[in-house]
DNA sequence: TGAATATAAATTTTT
DNA sequence: TTTATATTCA
């Protein structure tokens, strides 16, 4: 007898499903998927692989929750750049036809503890008005100290201001005490404990005295403001209904506490990750925050999403193999049900030319093919290695943006002007005085010193004239407090302080740098920048937490309409998709980074970071490597495939030999 | 004697 | 492009 299907509906149907809903949820999603936006009243785990669809989810989601009738406003979207928070809001909102998903409270950890920060700094005895320094300026106030603390130079190595800083934000990040970190990662550093840990409270202090906190002292004084004043965690929480956090592989242990303090009134906490994507352990991120998410949020429920949505089954499989060499994963195989495809292609170049000759051409011969430029990348470990390949394409003229590595506000000359901003918006700001200080002839670090001495044990809030201070100090230092205490008692636009700035910087700029017709251009960019500010403190916040991702090289007369591949750094890369990939410089001992050799988690992510970038590709990947590079580094030559690719068998992809006419 | 400038060396990934 | 060291200047 033939039997026939029926379906028993759910019995008990909840206020929600029985509304009427714009989106039709059911026909856009699959059942994993679409249990994620519909599980709303229990903690969230999701293990979202490559490409299943875990934005496309965290939308739906939005959406979902705008569409029950909640507040936007009470709802809070973590993401890992404030790019992808707005993309996703705008993507939500247009799906439900309506601006209100665009009010949903969205960006980075780091901006949404600026927000909160500015609100209650002073109960962390802060001012409200505080400066934020991006790593540089923390280099450079670490460096000014280290000299200090050692005026006449030992006979020991003391560790360079990079490795400082690297040395304390990770302490920071991961909640580790200093000395474990350098007996675990620094033991040539050991002898020299008692000055790192030193300079390391003169550096807490500093800041504080100057008002001034780096990126690790947003999050870490979010933490600290939401742990110890139980009422102010229940005002700031209290204002979300959900959270939602995207990349939750790459949140490192403060941040996880973050969400921990937010979520734990309401256990209204999702989060999206994928152990097999952490790629951001050397800035503290831990993965293992994924598994211990369970134990902070018991009755959480766990889902997982497998179904690949992106790539070729061809992909798949060679990606597949590249992660499951891992020492430590989650089993989740990934699957697609689109067509087979083409195989991935390894191609081994003789020279990086080679290499690069071969990317162009190809590129070309896949623009024939009607593939758009708008959805080819090329993608590599470290920014420089895109050097030659860069000239390449300028002249086989394919035009580019490339992200990663150089940014706008890294310039010199970028950076002064934002010292002139940030000195007008903080006064206290030691770090910016001291960058504009040295700008002008006759004032040294030493003098510099002393002006800055002065400047703050005799003022509070408002700057002195310039006859209180001694004769020693130059004329043109002179003019410039003139300056700064004349602009500092405006009340303008940001664009406005701007091109005043700009108007004092000019002679210095010419007489500091020869090329300064071509800076010209770079500052101009930055004053229209700025037109889209109201008020300077949100402008150098931006700057400081996200700042413009054009590089200096593709400002100007780029027009966005026009058609352009994505060179990348793959952790720039990071969630983003295209129809057909390179990644280039796959050599042993360059990816991985000779550095990284001889230590396994090093390794290990590493091998993450590969995975991420063959996991962009939809329908072509080519993986090429330049067989013949010397190093001069170690004097060796290096000749072998990446050992990520080499331990995926043959039969997984096709080989290329390169053949000239 | 101390501070400014000229010279030489070196370079992962990012909020 | 930036940073440690050597040299010159007041």
């Amino acid at each position: 007898m033939e039997s026939k299907k029926y379906t028993i509906k759910k019995s008990v149907v909840g206020e929600a499903e029985r509304r009427v809903f714009k989106i039709n949820y059911e026909r856009d999603l699959n059942p994993d998927q679409l249990e994620v936006v519909r599980t709303i009243d229990c903690p969230v785990l999701v293990i979202a692989g490559a490409g299943t669809g875990k934005t496309k989810t965290l939308i739906y989601r939005v959406a979902y929750l705008v569409e029950l009738g909640g507040n936007p406003r009470s709802i809070l979207l973590l993401t890992f750049t404030r790019k992808a928070a707005d993309e996703m809001l705008k993507r939500a909102a247009s799906l439900l036809k309506s601006a209100s998903a665009e009010q949903v409270a969205g960006g980075t950890f780091h901006s949404f503890a600026n927000m909160t920060l500015r609100q209650h700094a002073k109960v962390l005895g802060y001012g409200e008005q505080f400066t934020i320094l991006d790593d540089s300026d923390a280099a450079d106030v670490v460096n000014l100290l280290r000299t200090r603390l050692r005026p006449e130079k030992k006979s020991q190595r003391f560790p360079k201001k990079e490795t400082l800083i690297d040395l304390y934000s990770k302490s920071e990040n991961t909640l580790t005490p200093i000395e474990e970190i350098v007996f675990k990662e620094y033991p040539r550093f050991i002898e020299q404990m008692e000055d790192i840990l030193k300079l390391k409270r003169q550096f807490d202090e500093y800041k504080r005295k100057y008002n001034l906190m780096d990126y690790d002292d947003l999050l870490k004084n979010l933490k600290e403001l939401l742990s110890q004043n139980e009422s102010l965690r229940k005002t700031v929480a209290g204002k979300f209904n959900y959270v939602m956090v995207d990349e939750f592989q790459d949140t490192n242990k403060v941040q996880g506490e973050i969400v921990r303090l937010l979520g734990m009134d309401k256990e209204n906490v999702m989060v999206v990750g994928d152990d097999a994507q952490s790629i951001y352990s050397f800035r503290g991120a831990n993965f293992r925050n994924i598994f211990e998410f369970p134990n902070y949020f018991p009755g959480c429920k766990v889902i997982k999403l497998t179904e690949n949505y992106r790539s070729t089954q061809g992909i798949l499989n060679f990606t597949n193999k590249v992660i499951e060499a891992a020492k430590e994963k989650f089993d989740k195989e990934l699957y697609s049900r689109k067509k087979a495809g083409d195989k991935p292609v390894i191609v081994a170049a003789e020279t990086e030319n080679v290499q690069s000759k071969f990317v162009v051409q190809r590129i070309l011969e896949l623009r024939e093919a009607g593939i758009t430029l708008n959805d080819i990348a090329v993608l590599f470990r470290s920014s420089y290695l895109s050097f030659d390949l860069e000239i390449e394409l300028t002249r086989a003229n394919i035009p580019y943006v490339k992200f990663g590595g150089m940014k706008l506000v890294d310039a010199a000359h970028i950076k002064d002007i934002i010292s002139f901003l940030r000195v007008i918006e903080n006064p206290r700001d030691a770090v910016g005085w001291h960058r504009i200080l040295l700008l002008h002839p006759g004032v040294g670090p030493r003098i510099a010193e002393k002006i800055l001495d002065n400047l703050t044990s005799q003022r509070a809030e408002n700057i002195p004239a310039p006859e209180e201070h001694e004769a020693k100090i130059p004329s043109s230092a002179e003019e410039l407090i003139g300056f700064i205490s004349e602009e500092g008692r405006r009340k303008s636009q940001p664009v406005e302080y701007v091109e005043s700035v700009l108007r004092y910087y000019q002679p210095l700029m010419q007489s500091k740098y020869d090329d300064y017709s071509k800076r010209q251009k770079d500052l101009e960019m930055f004053a229209s920048i700025a037109e889209r500010y109201k008020s300077l403190q949100s402008f150098l916040s931006d700057l400081a937490l996200e700042p413009p991702t054009e590089s200096v090289v593709d400002l100007g007369e780029k027009d966005k309409k026009e058609e352009q591949i994505t060179i990348s750094t793959i952790h720039s890369a990071k969630g983003l998709e295209w129809n057909s990939v390179f990644v280039i410089w796959a050599l042993d001992g360059k990816f991985p980074s000779m550095y990284a050799t001889d230590d396994d988690d090093a390794i290990e992510e590493e091998r993450r970071l590969m995975y991420v970038a063959c996991t962009r590709a939809k329908d072509n990947l080519y993986i090429t490597y330049p067989m013949n590079t010397y190093d001069r580094e170690s004097g060796r030559i290096f000749t072998k495939p990446s050992r990520f690719i080499d331990v995926v068998p043959q039969d997984f992809y096709e080989k290329w030999n390169l053949v000239f006419e």
